[in-house]
DNA sequence: TCAAGCTATATGACACGTCATTCAATGACA
DNA sequence: TGTCATTGAATGACGTGTCATATAGCTTGA
């Protein structure tokens, strides 16, 4: 019971713990070399791994834990750098399709490596 | 190599589902229940936890990933809520000693409770 | 004992996320 | 076809976190 109480705790504990250590080491990596946060190097990554399917933004909001206004907004971030652009879609011309830029294509990649590299030095 | 990185991904993905999982839970749980969040049921915990020594502010900000600003937020809006007393300290007076208040104490026990059922509906 | 530096906390500007709402487009059904 | 509900996305108000700084108290060494 007690002891029960205090292994989920510790438990819990340590899930916070690499979880804030991760997303931050990503988080001032990928700002210091690429002038973007967590959040949108995850927006990216998404755009970029389904480059085939359209009308996105939808897609996105289902793949993410963030809210709707705030994937909205991070495309917003993007789209003001240039990184990403959005289309309108025919079939549905409330939806909205996304596309990286060759911009975005190549930063990504980049990104991409640093994220991954991040993540092995702070993963077990 | 392709595929290591695909499994750092996935751990990296299970890690953040479980997080933003739990966290949420735990704080639409408090939400409702308690009207506090989960940053103050940490700090809560951390205080009714180390009832004992002296100048805790200092403390807390070692036990947390908050920074030392956001502890101190989170503190005020503990003791506008009435749960939580800051006293100062004999020895320095620019350290700050905290100390649940009546309050604070039997909303915590509660509270904690509340707080490990979530964890354990959350963690595996 | 006084200056210079350090430490504990508070505060203000700002960034970003959430919620509630809005708006346009779509679907459904009479 | 016209009305009503629903859906995709954008927006504004707001809360809370971060960073940089301010302030007060402590410490050290000449």
């Amino acid at each position: 019971m007690a002891t029960t109480d205090r292994q989920l705790v510790e438990q819990w504990r340590s899930i916070q713990d690499a979880y804030f250590r991760t997303s931050c080491a990503i988080d001032r990596a990928l700002e210091a070399k690429f002038d973007i946060g967590l959040n949108e190097f995850e927006i990216l990554d998404l755009v970029a791994e389904s480059s085939e399917t359209a009308c996105r933004m939808k897609a996105l909001g289902e793949r993410t834990p963030m809210t709707q206004s705030a994937v909205s907004k991070v495309v917003d971030r993007l789209e003001r750098a240039g990184l990403l652009a959005r289309h309108s879609c025919a079939d549905d011309r409330r939806s909205l399709f996304l596309e990286l830029t060759d911009a975005g294509r190549a930063l990504h990649k980049q990104a991409a490596v640093e994220h991954r590299a991040v993540l092995k030095e702070n993963l077990s």
